[in-house]
RNA sequence: GCCUCCGUAGCUCAACUGGAUAGAGCACUGGUCUUCGGAACCAGGGGUUAGGGGUUCGAAUCCCUUCGGGGGUACCA
């Protein structure tokens, strides 16, 4: 059901005789800001008067004098300085109630003109523990699949894995040095990732050393450029206050610098301290002085297809991509596609040969790039040593999906940080290919700790997914098991409920934060609060669905009334709360309109959060079961079963899975 | 230095892309009900949308500027 899709037709037959370009006009159409003033507006009338060099108050009436609205609407009016507000009948809302509760897709109607949309996303690094920074790609990819889906567009999913980068050579390094064959054998994920970890940390400590050395030089320089910069202003006293504010910047600049250098110094002492003390970590570490080009020759010479490198990866590989399958399955999410970075390694060297043909490839220091108009640094392709880059694995994608996919949009769900390597990606693509299509970034913020920095553990790694995906179901089976609420149960609820019931809380409370913030937006990860399970949370949509199904157990059946059936007295609206429901049902398919319209799915959060709440107010002053009059009854019995419903598929749209009872 | 994003209630965040009196949730104050499963509902206080200027019927939103913060900036992904 679309409203305000119905109105602009409607108002397009009154002002197509009147002006050209309608369509900027008709999208004025909006909801109220207030209920006060009716359910729908329309703003058409101010611009459009300015452009006639006419009345608005005056145009408005005359507009409402001729569109027809008289099956929709009791009430329309000029209002303030042009507005029209248009107030729905309940006779309208009844019907419409109808058609929604009993189609399969809840009237939401069918695009005109379906794309094939390829949404990559996820795409971790493999054989890297998952961590926090993954879980926003992951989440807003899959919710936008799958609503775009819903919508009727062909949707193709694809995780554009990092199954090819250095983490390899770590693992491989690693292997060859430290590695036990039995004991990768035996469990291989544990024993790869802690390889991984140990030459990670091994590669920190040594660059540590490294660093430390520069340290006492960097240190001396920041305290004499701060003092060349005091002299420099003692010299030139009495200066205009602009070139005295530009002063005072730079010296808070320079004494932040000297300031974060000295506390680095101190905390990688402390780190080698702690590493000295251990006299095997530190035997290695003497060991593996050159560790981080040995691993980089490992890289390459897995590149070069070496042998006993390739057969390593072919090993290692379906582990590591076990281990992150347990993740998604955790998170009910899957791909129609998962063609990592491998994939596309042959491929890579006809990318730089087509660009070569194309005249685009400018040799400088002996790297090989595309230099773009508007961009100081440019794309680099092939990098002096002769190895390939992250644009170069992405043209080869782009190129291939164009070939294989047929597409008419690709949407990159990846990190805000990246932006400008996208904005040359698709400057570069428009040079090369000569496909009509759009690419988009889709782009997002940072997840920030509590106190509004990235989100890491004391000893500055990242906090891991899947112990963070564990509190958060842990906290939840607390709230939700807690022995009091549990007595009220009957029948009783199994263990095996129990815990059904604190996983889908638990992780649908993770999704839910992470999507119903603007994606561009960074945002605040406060676990304590997100497992409150209060205010506008996943568990409140999630518990109002449990509320609908309660009743409706309770009527028997699923809830069908005599209207499903066939007989066709419409429903009675006959309290305000059941009308505000009513609408806000009506209004499933604006939600995942905007969310197609901007990419962002917290349009549909925000609807559910909303629409739940409709709910629990109707709840609240509506009785069903002995509502007294058999029609308000059988109405009510309805609202409950669509209102189920939709918040159900609305959840479900998100990747989050509803109970039963809760 | 250059580019870019951001600054909204005490806190965490919205605001349908320029619409009417800027909204929710926490927290706070008060209230409802012998609960169709109360993890509920209702009411209230709380705002110079960082500051200033401009554009127009109309600005949190667009332009300029100041202040404050994040991110990026040639061989990592």
């Amino acid at each position: 059901m679309n409203i305000p899709g119905l109105l602009r037709e409607r108002f397009a037959v009154v002002l197509e005789p009147m002006v050209e370009q309608v369509d900027n006009l008709l999208g004025m159409i909006r909801p109220t800001t207030d209920p006060k003033m009716g359910d729908y507006q329309a703003n058409f009338a101010m611009p459009l008067a300015k452009r006639l060099q006419r009345d608005p108050i005056e145009l408005a009436e005359e507009i409402i004098g001729k569109v027809d609205l008289a099956d929709l609407a009791d009430r329309v009016e000029v209002a303030g300085r042009g507005f029209i507000n248009v107030h729905l009948s309940d006779d309208f809302l009844a019907k419409q109630l109808v058609v929604i509760s009993q189609d399969e897709r809840h009237g939401i109607s069918k695009p005109i003109d379906p794309q094939t949309i390829l949404v990559d996303y996820s795409s971790p690094n493999v054989a890297k523990p998952m961590h926090v920074g993954h879980i926003r790609s992951t989440v807003i990819g899959d919710a936008l699949s799958r609503i775009f889906r819903y919508l009727g567009h062909q949707v193709i999913t694809d995780n554009h894995l990092g199954d090819w980068g250095t983490q390899f050579g770590m693992i491989i390094y690693g292997y060859k040095h430290f590695g036990e064959a039995d004991k990768v054998k035996q469990n291989p994920v544990a024993e790869l990732s802690s390889l991984y970890r140990y030459v990670h940390e091994l590669m920190g400590l040594r660059a540590g050393q490294k660093r430390i050395d520069q340290m006492e030089d960097l240190i001396a320089k920041a305290k004499d450029d701060l003092s060349t910069l005091e002299h420099e202003n003692n010299a030139s006293n009495g200066d205009d206050p602009k070139s005295q504010k530009k002063f005072n910047k730079k010296l808070k600049s320079l004494r932040a610098k000297r300031d974060s250098l000295l506390k680095e110094q101190i905390s990688l002492q402390e780190k080698l301290e702690i590493a000295e003390s251990d006299s095997s970590l530190w035997k290695d570490l003497s060991d593996h002085r050159e560790i981080e080009t040995a691993v980089l020759e490992e890289t390459a010479k897995l590149h070069q297809g070496d042998e006993t490198n390739l057969r390593l990866w072919n090993d290692f590989l379906p582990f590591c991509i076990d281990e992150i399958d347990r993740v998604y399955k955790r998170l009910h999410v899957e791909f129609d596609h998962t063609l990592g970075e491998s994939f596309y390694h042959p491929m890579l060297s006809g990318v730089i040969e087509r660009l070569e043909k194309l005249d685009l490839i400018t040799k400088s220091d002996g790297a090989k790039c595309v230099f773009l108009d508007g961009f100081e640094a440019p794309m680099i392709v092939q990098k002096r040593d002769g190895a390939y880059l992250y644009a170069t694995t992405d043209l080869a994608t782009l190129k291939y999906r164009l070939e294989e996919f047929n597409v008419d949009e690709i949407l990159y769900v990846v990190d805000s940080r990246q932006s400008e390597h996208f904005d040359k990606l698709f400057a570069a693509a428009e040079k090369i290919f000569d496909q009509d299509l759009r690419l988009a970034h889709i782009q997002f913020g940072t997840v920030l700790g509590k106190d509004g920095k990235p989100m890491k553990t004391r000893s500055g790694t990242l906090i891991g997914l899947e112990g963070l995906l564990d509190d958060a179901v842990t906290r939840a089976s607390e709230v939700v098991c807690n022995p009091e609420r549990l007595a009220s149960f009957d029948p009783p609820m199994s263990e095996d409920e129990q815990k059904d019931i604190a996983e889908s809380v638990g992780i649908g409370a993770v999704k839910f934060v992470d999507l119903s913030h603007h994606r561009t937006s960074d945002y605040r990860f406060d676990l304590e609060k997100m497992v409150s399970l209060e205010g506008n949370t996943s568990t409140y949509v999630q518990y109002s669905y449990a509320r609908t199904q309660a009743i409706l157990h309770r009527v028997g059946a699923d809830g069908r009334t005599s209207w499903d059936d066939g007989s066709k007295t419409p429903p009675v609206i006959s309290h305000q709360a059941e009308r505000e429901l009513v609408l806000s049902l009506l209004r499933f398919e604006e939600a995942l309109q905007g969310v197609r319209q901007d990419d962002a799915p917290n349009h549909l959060t925000d609807y559910l959060i909303s629409t739940a709440r409709s709910y629990s107010r109707f709840n609240e002053s509506c009785r069903v079961i002995d509502a007294g009059n058999e029609h308000v009854k059988n109405t009510r019995i309805m609202l409950v079963r669509t209102t189920g419903e939709i918040l159900k598929t609305g959840l479900d749209l998100l990747g989050i899975r509803v109970v039963r009872r809760m």
